[in-house]
DNA sequence: GTTACCGCTTTCCTCCAGGTAAGTTGCATC
DNA sequence: GATGCAACTTACCTGGAGGAAAGCGGTAAC
């Protein structure tokens, strides 16, 4: 099979896919950005669950520090993800709730959960045939 | 509406849900890993929609450099994302094209951007309501 | 009154993703 | 032979994410 490759490719502007990329293009760097970091979806998803307190969710995600967790809890809650409660018991007790808009992220998370799930398959695959 | 919270939460291990929080949480944070970085899904997306040069994906990519590029190219190309074509014309012409394996990612890369889209539109309300 | 827990905060430190800018190699065109 | 492009590479630098560890203010149990 030969293939003809020209040698100018010219840019072209104007194609209807182009601007439809670029456009799924923004809008995933535009998601990325809300929901950067190493953390993030972890608590949501951890929040969406099940409504939990700090040292729950700390002993959840392993791993993860409390300064990091209790910075993430912030940023969080001001992008409306999630809702910190204090109810009025002694000592005050402090739980961490997900919100409405978080469970639209609901079938990312989904999505995400799924392919990593399917892609730690097949790198047990390709290690065995290393093997 | 009077909520009971108990002082103290016993920590259920042994919870169902637990389990398979924690399941979708480890699955979430492989898949994670290997998407990690700022550029990674948005060079697979550009790479999904056609094949392209190098010169190309940077064009299409705003703001991606040169040298952030390469890095990310080589690194899908090592976890089977992308593959390198080399055609003999003179000079040499290089195009970058998505495996069949980074179009299970399709799904995924639809529902970031689908909700990315949804969110912004929520950001921009929200802006409205504030002037 | 001392010890322990909860929900953080503070300090300090390290690492590296990622940006800038310039350089390089090999053609190819003028 | 000078200029230019394509596809990178190299060198340098910086911010900030994130880890470790200790502290802290209030409460409560012993």
């Amino acid at each position: 099979m030969t293939i003809f490759v020209p040698m100018k490719v010219i840019r072209n502007e104007s194609l209807p896919d182009s601007k439809a990329c670029a456009g799924s293009l923004r809008n995933m760097l535009d998601a990325l950005y809300v929901l950067n970091g190493k953390w993030k979806l972890a608590v949501i998803l951890c929040l969406v669950q099940s409504s939990k307190r700090f040292n729950e969710i700390q002993h959840e995600i392993t791993g993860i520090s409390a300064k990091v967790l209790a910075k993430e809890l912030k940023d969080l809650e001001l992008n409306d993800f999630i809702s910190r409660n204090v109810y009025p018991t002694s000592p005050e007790t402090i739980i961490y709730e997900s919100t409405e808009y978080s469970r639209t992220l609901k079938p990312l998370i989904a999505e995400l959960s799924a392919w990593g799930a399917q892609h730690r398959e097949k790198i047990k695959e390709s290690m065995r045939k290393k093997l």
